[in-house]
RNA sequence: GGCUUCAUAGCUCAGUUGGUAGAGCAGAGGACUGAAAAUCCUCGUGUCAGUGGUUCGAUUCCACUUGAAGCCA
Protein backbone atom coordinates (compact mmCIF):
# COMPACT_ATOMS: atom_id res chain seq x y z
CA UNK A 1 0.00 0.00 0.00
CA UNK A 2 1.06 3.83 -0.66
CA UNK A 3 2.18 5.94 2.40
CA UNK A 4 -0.16 9.04 2.60
CA UNK A 5 1.93 12.01 1.72
CA UNK A 6 2.95 14.11 4.30
CA UNK A 7 4.16 17.76 3.47
CA UNK A 8 6.77 19.09 5.98
CA UNK A 9 8.21 23.08 6.11
CA UNK A 10 11.03 23.85 8.36
CA UNK A 11 13.95 26.62 8.05
CA UNK A 12 15.50 28.70 10.74
CA UNK A 13 13.79 31.18 12.47
CA UNK A 14 11.96 34.16 11.38
CA UNK A 15 12.06 32.85 7.72
CA UNK A 16 8.54 32.96 6.84
CA UNK A 17 7.17 29.53 7.38
CA UNK A 18 4.16 30.33 9.31
CA UNK A 19 2.96 32.14 6.10
CA UNK A 20 4.47 29.58 3.61
CA UNK A 21 2.56 26.89 5.11
CA UNK A 22 -1.07 28.88 5.60
CA UNK A 23 -1.09 29.70 2.25
CA UNK A 24 -0.17 26.15 1.62
CA UNK A 25 -2.81 24.90 3.48
CA UNK A 26 -5.62 26.89 1.63
CA UNK A 27 -4.57 25.84 -1.30
CA UNK A 28 -4.24 21.78 -0.86
CA UNK A 29 -7.42 21.29 2.21
CA UNK A 30 -4.53 21.18 4.33
CA UNK A 31 -4.44 21.52 8.67
CA UNK A 32 -1.06 22.25 10.11
CA UNK A 33 1.03 20.42 12.61
CA UNK A 34 3.32 22.81 14.71
CA UNK A 35 6.72 21.20 15.24
CA UNK A 36 8.39 23.69 18.03
CA UNK A 37 9.40 23.50 21.13
CA UNK A 38 8.69 26.54 22.86
CA UNK A 39 5.15 26.91 21.18
CA UNK A 40 3.80 24.01 22.46
CA UNK A 41 3.29 26.35 25.78
CA UNK A 42 0.43 27.92 26.87
CA UNK A 43 1.03 31.62 27.87
CA UNK A 44 4.16 32.17 25.62
CA UNK A 45 2.94 33.84 22.87
CA UNK A 46 4.88 36.80 21.66
CA UNK A 47 8.40 35.20 22.63
CA UNK A 48 7.33 32.31 20.90
CA UNK A 49 6.27 34.23 17.53
CA UNK A 50 2.76 31.86 17.49
CA UNK A 51 0.76 32.65 14.25
CA UNK A 52 -2.49 34.87 15.92
CA UNK A 53 -5.79 33.47 14.88
CA UNK A 54 -5.95 36.18 12.47
CA UNK A 55 -2.77 34.82 10.99
CA UNK A 56 -3.81 31.24 11.13
CA UNK A 57 -6.99 32.33 8.52
CA UNK A 58 -9.32 29.33 9.55
CA UNK A 59 -6.81 26.78 9.41
CA UNK A 60 -6.35 23.93 11.53
CA UNK A 61 -3.28 24.28 14.17
CA UNK A 62 -2.20 21.80 16.12
CA UNK A 63 0.11 21.09 19.33
CA UNK A 64 0.25 24.90 19.95
CA UNK A 65 -0.29 26.55 23.50
CA UNK A 66 -1.19 23.14 25.08
CA UNK A 67 1.05 22.29 27.42
CA UNK A 68 2.08 23.74 30.93
CA UNK A 69 5.44 25.61 31.17
CA UNK A 70 5.72 24.02 34.55
CA UNK A 71 5.13 20.68 32.65
CA UNK A 72 8.27 18.69 31.44
CA UNK A 73 7.98 18.40 27.82
CA UNK A 74 10.16 16.10 25.87
CA UNK A 75 10.82 14.75 22.12
CA UNK A 76 9.18 11.57 22.74
CA UNK A 77 6.02 13.67 24.23
CA UNK A 78 6.10 14.93 20.44
CA UNK A 79 6.63 12.26 18.39
CA UNK A 80 3.77 10.48 20.12
CA UNK A 81 1.31 13.93 20.40
CA UNK A 82 2.56 14.78 16.75
CA UNK A 83 1.81 11.27 15.27
CA UNK A 84 -1.90 11.04 16.26
CA UNK A 85 -2.58 14.66 14.80
CA UNK A 86 -0.96 13.73 11.24
CA UNK A 87 -3.58 10.47 11.58
CA UNK A 88 -6.59 12.76 12.94
CA UNK A 89 -6.03 15.16 9.60
CA UNK A 90 -5.53 11.95 7.12
CA UNK A 91 -8.71 10.69 8.95
CA UNK A 92 -10.63 13.87 7.88
CA UNK A 93 -9.44 13.39 4.66
CA UNK A 94 -6.87 16.62 4.72
CA UNK A 95 -3.06 16.81 3.86
CA UNK A 96 -1.10 17.14 6.70
CA UNK A 97 1.46 20.10 7.25
CA UNK A 98 4.17 19.61 9.80
CA UNK A 99 5.51 22.83 10.31
CA UNK A 100 8.40 24.31 12.51
CA UNK A 101 12.32 25.03 12.95
CA UNK A 102 13.33 22.44 15.84
CA UNK A 103 15.11 19.77 14.27
CA UNK A 104 15.34 17.00 17.17
CA UNK A 105 11.43 16.79 17.31
CA UNK A 106 11.44 16.78 13.09
CA UNK A 107 13.71 13.56 12.79
CA UNK A 108 11.79 12.04 15.54
CA UNK A 109 9.32 11.91 12.65
CA UNK A 110 11.12 11.70 9.77
CA UNK A 111 12.96 8.56 11.13
CA UNK A 112 10.62 7.40 12.79
CA UNK A 113 12.25 7.18 16.39
CA UNK A 114 10.79 5.17 18.59
CA UNK A 115 11.73 5.66 22.42
CA UNK A 116 10.40 3.07 25.12
CA UNK A 117 7.72 4.37 27.59
CA UNK A 118 9.74 5.22 30.72
CA UNK A 119 9.35 7.91 33.39
CA UNK A 120 11.62 10.73 34.20
CA UNK A 121 13.47 10.22 37.26
CA UNK A 122 13.98 13.60 38.54
CA UNK A 123 15.62 12.14 41.92
CA UNK A 124 18.06 10.84 39.70
CA UNK A 125 19.01 14.02 37.47
CA UNK A 126 18.96 15.82 40.54
CA UNK A 127 21.72 12.92 42.19
CA UNK A 128 24.08 13.42 38.98
CA UNK A 129 23.71 17.51 39.07
CA UNK A 130 25.01 17.40 42.73
CA UNK A 131 27.89 14.85 41.44
CA UNK A 132 29.14 17.32 39.06
CA UNK A 133 29.23 19.95 41.23
CA UNK A 134 31.08 18.10 44.38
CA UNK A 135 33.36 15.61 42.35
CA UNK A 136 33.62 17.47 38.34
CA UNK A 137 32.34 16.15 35.58
CA UNK A 138 35.47 14.06 34.51
CA UNK A 139 34.13 11.14 37.16
CA UNK A 140 31.12 11.36 35.45
CA UNK A 141 32.26 11.45 31.51
CA UNK A 142 34.89 8.25 33.01
CA UNK A 143 31.83 6.31 34.40
CA UNK A 144 29.74 6.77 31.55
CA UNK A 145 32.74 5.41 29.24
CA UNK A 146 32.32 2.47 31.49
CA UNK A 147 28.93 1.66 30.76
CA UNK A 148 28.80 3.26 27.29
CA UNK A 149 31.97 3.46 25.13
CA UNK A 150 30.61 3.55 21.71
CA UNK A 151 28.09 6.47 23.04
CA UNK A 152 31.25 8.47 24.62
CA UNK A 153 33.35 8.23 21.55
CA UNK A 154 31.00 10.51 19.40
CA UNK A 155 30.74 13.34 22.45
CA UNK A 156 32.77 15.67 23.87
CA UNK A 157 34.68 15.20 27.70
CA UNK A 158 32.84 18.63 28.38
CA UNK A 159 29.28 18.25 27.03
CA UNK A 160 27.78 18.05 30.37
CA UNK A 161 24.06 16.85 29.11
CA UNK A 162 24.75 14.10 26.72
CA UNK A 163 27.53 12.67 29.31
CA UNK A 164 24.10 12.70 32.34
CA UNK A 165 21.78 11.32 29.49
CA UNK A 166 24.32 8.61 28.91
CA UNK A 167 24.06 7.81 32.80
CA UNK A 168 20.48 8.27 33.61
CA UNK A 169 19.16 5.65 29.92
CA UNK A 170 21.49 2.96 31.85
CA UNK A 171 19.98 4.22 35.13
CA UNK A 172 16.09 3.80 34.10
CA UNK A 173 16.09 0.85 31.57
CA UNK A 174 19.47 -1.03 32.39
CA UNK A 175 19.97 -0.58 28.41
CA UNK A 176 23.23 1.43 26.89
CA UNK A 177 22.27 4.34 24.99
CA UNK A 178 23.86 2.93 21.89
CA UNK A 179 21.49 0.31 22.40
CA UNK A 180 18.62 1.99 22.85
CA UNK A 181 19.07 3.87 19.59
CA UNK A 182 19.70 0.64 17.55
CA UNK A 183 16.42 -0.54 18.77
CA UNK A 184 14.54 2.81 18.33
CA UNK A 185 15.50 2.54 14.72
CA UNK A 186 13.53 -0.50 13.75
CA UNK A 187 10.21 0.80 12.96
CA UNK A 188 9.40 1.59 9.57
CA UNK A 189 8.91 5.27 8.43
CA UNK A 190 4.67 5.30 8.16
CA UNK A 191 4.47 8.17 5.82
CA UNK A 192 5.84 9.72 3.06
CA UNK A 193 7.65 13.05 4.22
CA UNK A 194 8.34 15.69 1.45
CA UNK A 195 10.35 18.04 3.69
CA UNK A 196 11.15 21.54 2.54
CA UNK A 197 13.09 24.15 3.93
CA UNK A 198 13.15 27.82 3.65
CA UNK A 199 16.14 30.07 3.45
CA UNK A 200 17.13 33.49 2.65
CA UNK A 201 20.47 35.05 2.16
CA UNK A 202 22.10 35.50 5.54
CA UNK A 203 22.31 38.91 5.95
CA UNK A 204 18.89 39.22 5.24
CA UNK A 205 17.94 36.29 7.88
CA UNK A 206 19.44 38.65 9.94
CA UNK A 207 17.76 41.57 9.15
CA UNK A 208 14.32 40.16 9.77
CA UNK A 209 15.58 38.39 12.84
CA UNK A 210 17.12 41.39 14.61
CA UNK A 211 13.44 43.52 13.40
CA UNK A 212 11.13 40.51 14.57
CA UNK A 213 12.61 41.05 17.77
CA UNK A 214 12.20 44.70 18.31
CA UNK A 215 8.13 44.11 17.40
CA UNK A 216 7.88 41.15 20.23
CA UNK A 217 9.71 44.18 22.44
CA UNK A 218 6.49 46.28 21.35
CA UNK A 219 4.01 43.91 21.50
CA UNK A 220 4.97 43.29 24.99
CA UNK A 221 7.21 40.55 25.58
CA UNK A 222 8.73 41.92 29.30
CA UNK A 223 4.91 41.73 30.30
CA UNK A 224 4.24 39.00 29.08
CA UNK A 225 7.39 37.42 30.80
CA UNK A 226 6.33 39.32 33.94
CA UNK A 227 2.57 37.64 33.62
CA UNK A 228 4.42 33.74 33.30
CA UNK A 229 6.66 34.62 36.42
CA UNK A 230 3.42 35.95 38.18
CA UNK A 231 1.64 32.67 37.26
CA UNK A 232 3.92 29.29 37.42
CA UNK A 233 6.47 28.44 39.91
CA UNK A 234 8.57 26.17 38.26
CA UNK A 235 9.69 26.12 34.82
CA UNK A 236 11.90 22.31 33.86
CA UNK A 237 11.87 23.84 29.96
CA UNK A 238 10.30 26.37 29.22
CA UNK A 239 12.24 29.14 30.76
CA UNK A 240 15.16 28.20 28.21
CA UNK A 241 13.33 29.90 25.34
CA UNK A 242 15.05 32.58 23.96
CA UNK A 243 13.82 35.67 24.66
CA UNK A 244 12.58 34.85 27.70
CA UNK A 245 15.76 33.96 29.77
CA UNK A 246 16.89 37.16 28.46
CA UNK A 247 13.95 39.44 29.97
CA UNK A 248 14.21 37.35 33.34
CA UNK A 249 18.15 38.58 33.61
CA UNK A 250 16.84 41.88 32.75
CA UNK A 251 14.12 42.14 35.07
CA UNK A 252 16.62 40.56 38.16
CA UNK A 253 18.73 43.88 37.31
CA UNK A 254 21.84 41.60 35.36
CA UNK A 255 21.21 43.44 31.83
CA UNK A 256 20.14 47.02 31.05
CA UNK A 257 17.10 46.86 28.43
CA UNK A 258 19.94 47.58 25.47
CA UNK A 259 22.05 45.13 26.33
CA UNK A 260 18.96 42.50 26.92
CA UNK A 261 17.95 43.12 23.14
CA UNK A 262 20.73 42.81 21.47
CA UNK A 263 21.65 39.47 23.77
CA UNK A 264 18.61 38.76 22.11
CA UNK A 265 18.88 39.35 18.75
CA UNK A 266 22.04 37.62 18.92
CA UNK A 267 20.99 34.37 20.42
CA UNK A 268 18.38 34.51 17.89
CA UNK A 269 20.77 34.96 14.92
CA UNK A 270 23.39 31.95 16.40
CA UNK A 271 20.20 29.98 17.01
CA UNK A 272 19.14 30.36 13.43
CA UNK A 273 22.46 29.45 12.07
CA UNK A 274 22.20 26.08 14.53
CA UNK A 275 19.00 25.38 12.82
CA UNK A 276 20.70 25.77 9.14
CA UNK A 277 23.51 23.27 10.35
CA UNK A 278 20.81 20.76 11.81
CA UNK A 279 18.43 21.12 8.60
CA UNK A 280 21.52 20.79 5.92
CA UNK A 281 22.32 17.49 6.83
CA UNK A 282 19.21 15.58 5.63
CA UNK A 283 20.16 15.58 1.91
CA UNK A 284 16.63 14.63 1.03
CA UNK A 285 15.58 18.02 1.69
CA UNK A 286 14.56 20.10 -0.74
CA UNK A 287 15.30 24.06 -0.72
CA UNK A 288 12.95 26.97 -1.15
CA UNK A 289 14.46 30.27 -1.56
CA UNK A 290 12.46 32.20 0.52
CA UNK A 291 13.08 35.66 -1.52
CA UNK A 292 11.00 33.46 -4.27
CA UNK A 293 7.98 34.54 -2.58
CA UNK A 294 4.62 32.70 -1.16
CA UNK A 295 3.10 32.19 -3.86
CA UNK A 296 6.21 30.77 -6.31
CA UNK A 297 6.82 28.71 -3.43
CA UNK A 298 3.42 27.26 -2.79
CA UNK A 299 3.30 26.34 -6.33
CA UNK A 300 6.71 24.23 -6.03
CA UNK A 301 5.79 22.24 -3.32
CA UNK A 302 2.27 21.53 -5.19
CA UNK A 303 4.57 19.85 -7.77
CA UNK A 304 5.57 17.20 -5.36
CA UNK A 305 2.00 16.30 -4.76
CA UNK A 306 1.68 14.18 -7.64
C1' G B 1 47.39 78.37 18.66
C1' G B 2 50.88 75.40 22.33
C1' C B 3 51.73 70.83 24.95
C1' U B 4 50.63 65.62 26.07
C1' U B 5 48.71 60.86 24.91
C1' C B 6 46.78 57.55 21.41
C1' A B 7 46.18 55.32 16.16
C1' U B 8 47.29 47.11 15.61
C1' A B 9 41.55 41.81 13.11
C1' G B 10 34.33 43.91 12.16
C1' C B 11 34.61 45.82 17.85
C1' U B 12 37.57 46.29 22.68
C1' C B 13 42.51 45.94 23.42
C1' A B 14 47.53 43.04 24.30
C1' G B 15 52.33 42.74 22.12
C1' U B 16 57.01 42.76 19.48
C1' U B 17 64.21 45.09 24.63
C1' G B 18 63.97 46.08 15.95
C1' G B 19 63.53 39.67 12.83
C1' U B 20 56.10 41.54 9.45
C1' A B 21 51.64 39.88 15.47
C1' G B 22 47.54 37.52 19.41
C1' A B 23 43.46 37.45 23.18
C1' G B 24 38.25 38.37 24.35
C1' C B 25 33.84 39.56 21.89
C1' A B 26 31.48 39.52 17.09
C1' G B 27 31.46 36.24 12.82
C1' A B 28 31.90 31.33 10.09
C1' G B 29 31.62 25.93 9.90
C1' G B 30 30.22 21.45 12.42
C1' A B 31 27.91 17.84 15.99
C1' C B 32 23.18 16.48 17.84
C1' U B 33 17.97 10.14 19.80
C1' G B 34 13.78 11.49 26.24
C1' A B 35 16.16 19.58 28.69
C1' A B 36 17.03 20.74 21.89
C1' A B 37 15.02 28.22 21.45
C1' A B 38 19.08 23.36 25.04
C1' U B 39 24.12 21.43 25.06
C1' C B 40 28.85 21.00 22.89
C1' C B 41 33.31 21.10 19.24
C1' U B 42 36.57 23.57 15.53
C1' C B 43 38.34 28.07 13.00
C1' G B 44 42.35 34.34 13.97
C1' U B 45 47.00 37.57 7.60
C1' G B 46 45.55 42.02 9.39
C1' U B 47 48.45 47.87 3.72
C1' C B 48 50.17 46.95 12.80
C1' A B 49 46.97 55.32 10.14
C1' G B 50 50.04 57.67 5.85
C1' U B 51 54.88 59.39 3.90
C1' G B 52 59.92 59.64 4.50
C1' G B 53 64.56 58.60 7.49
C1' U B 54 68.06 55.42 10.45
C1' U B 55 69.05 50.01 9.88
C1' C B 56 71.09 43.97 6.69
C1' G B 57 65.92 44.30 8.38
C1' A B 58 60.86 49.00 11.03
C1' U B 59 54.49 47.51 13.04
C1' U B 60 58.41 48.53 16.93
C1' C B 61 63.34 53.93 16.91
C1' C B 62 63.29 59.23 14.62
C1' A B 63 60.84 63.26 11.68
C1' C B 64 56.73 65.09 9.31
C1' U B 65 51.42 64.54 7.79
C1' U B 66 46.45 63.12 8.96
C1' G B 67 42.74 61.78 12.60
C1' A B 68 40.96 61.18 17.83
C1' A B 69 41.08 62.32 23.13
C1' G B 70 42.86 65.34 27.12
C1' C B 71 45.33 69.64 29.32
C1' C B 72 46.95 74.89 28.88
C1' A B 73 45.93 79.55 26.57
Amino acid sequence: MQKHKVIVICGPTASGKTALSIELAKKINGEIVSCDSMQIYEDMDIGTAKPTLEEMQGIKHYLIGYVSPEQRYSVADYKKDAKKAIKEIIKKGKMPIVVGGTGLYLDSLIYEIEYQDIEFDEDYRNQLEKEVEEKGLEVLYERAKEIDAEAVKKISSTDKKRILRILEIYHVTGKTKTEQEIESRKKEVEYDYKVFALDWERQKLYERINKRVDVMLEQGLIGEVKQILKKYDTFPTAMQGLGYKEVVEYLKGNLTKEEMIEKIKMETRRYAKRQLTWFRKNKQTIWLNAEDGTEKNVDRICQFLN
